[in-house]
DNA sequence: CGGGGATTTGACACATATCAAGAGCGGTGG
DNA sequence: CCACCGCTCTTGATATGTGTCAAATCCCCG
């Protein structure tokens, strides 16, 4: 799998900072003058178009660290932008078993996974103090039947999120553990890049657990390559900050599959 | 995992079986007369809706076992519908890994991936000779914009396919071997219901191989867990062949995860 | 009727889980 | 400001599930 794989956002854009107290900002929030409009929902519409989506969003969110944006089961009723922060989404199960389904950053959507079923199937949980655009699916709907690209573009998110999710599925089905986590490395350095922030050191916000459960390994297998790749001098950890040293060499630990 | 998860699709509707020799049939291909509405696309849709998004599948293509209804790498131009037969999707990697990403069967929508990228991600081979209902995605566009309805039933669609895959990777990073396989089998079997055919008995169409590569398991895996269940009185196996003994047995494998 | 692929089964190897202990870091309260 | 406590992380020893390799059988297709 490429990083591309796991993170289809392509274009870069500097991160934007902004926001009140309180649950609900009342900032006029525009996506016209969003720093993050090239790598969120608004992504190549034209100017034009642009404006006409501001009222798209009605409010912001803020979300503290460990509080649930949503919980599975609720009522679907919007989609979230991430506006500022870091997100977990956590599938859970009957028995306890539970898999982190994926990570999410500034620009990226979060809650599709609501509307076939018409009730949210994850949970989301801010692994930092965050921030969403709270974008009511029904405005978007009705946004929608107007606007040709819009629709396009919301058709495009959702497609990326299921190619990302194919990406995910061929990493838990036939990676080894230190593949996985090079992929995951990789994965997030370029994600980081395309915000605008060092490919090559960066703070993880999640603990080694999350990260097994996201790679479907335990905790202490996730500590163990990360030690490996260290001594090998692909990387260096120290607990949660990470630079990376030889992205080539972790590329060739992605691909080294014996399988 | 609920077998749910998996099989997103509710209604119950008998097989639709009609078609021509040759790649493109001339058949009139009508939504509102096809047997399978309530389980595809159109699955929702009003009386007179229905009507109108009769002109949304131009053409229908045949596919026989073993050929490809697209690549990876093919432009992006048409989603399917598969109307008979039963396909996979593969994603490939350059190194040769390869990775079954799911089953479809009638009424299943394939191709959605494609959209985001604006090329085909995976690759659709039919397991057996089938027949697919093309809908050329500008089509749906517009047609879209006109109808709020339709709209939101792709969304739905989309949706659900994000959810399904949601449950399949809960199945490759929790389960263990027996497990996967449990819920595999419970998930054809409710997908077979849901068309009118015996949830309990029924016939495989793919090889061990092609299940060990969508459950992230070697096909020798797969064969031992087949006989382990077999030997538990839960299912009789004979090659392709399945017949489910034990329902609740079975839902006690998939659940009985001691990670 | 012949042949190649699919399946089953066994023996063994190996990657990762499990269990356990200790260290380090960060937040909280005195 | 310091000390404590809990949580996270690291590392080691061992267990175990699944992969790997191999061989035999079966079945389907030509």
């Amino acid at each position: 799998m490429t990083p591309a794989a796991l993170a289809p956002i392509p274009i870069a854009a500097a991160p934007a900072r902004e926001s009140e107290p309180g649950k609900v900002a009342k900032v006029p929030t525009r996506c016209s003058t969003c720093g993050l409009r090239e790598l969120c929902l608004p992504c190549g519409l034209a100017g034009q178009a642009v404006d006409r989506i501001d009222d798209m969003v009605y409010t912001r969110r803020r979300v503290k660290r460990g509080e649930y944006l949503y919980r599975a089961g609720d009522k679907f009723g919007s989609i979230y932008a991430v506006r500022s922060g870091f997100f977990k989404t956590v599938q859970t199960l009957e028995d306890g078993r539970e898999q982190v389904t994926g990570f999410q950053m500034a620009g990226e959507i979060m809650g599709m996974d609501g509307i076939g079923p018409d009730a949210h199937v994850l949970n989301a949980i801010a692994l930092e103090d965050s921030e969403v655009c709270v974008i009511p699916y029904s405005r978007l709907e009705s946004l929608g039947g107007e606007m040709h690209e819009l629709r396009r573009q919301f058709h495009k998110v959702m497609s990326r999120e299921i190619v990302r999710e194919h990406g995910v599925m061929l990493l838990l089905g036939t990676m080894r553990a230190e593949e996985r986590l090079a992929a995951f490395l990789l994965n997030l350095s370029q994600r980081f890049a395309a915000r605008g922030y060092s490919p090559s050191e960066f703070n993880l916000r999640m603990t080694r657990e999350e990260i097994g459960s996201h790679l479907g390994l335990k905790l202490e297998t996730v500590s163990r390559a990360f030690s490996r790749f260290q001594d090998e001098g692909l990387i260096s950890v120290q607990l949660k900050d990470i630079r990376i040293l030889d992205v080539d060499g972790l590329r060739r630990a992605m691909g080294q599959g014996t399988r």
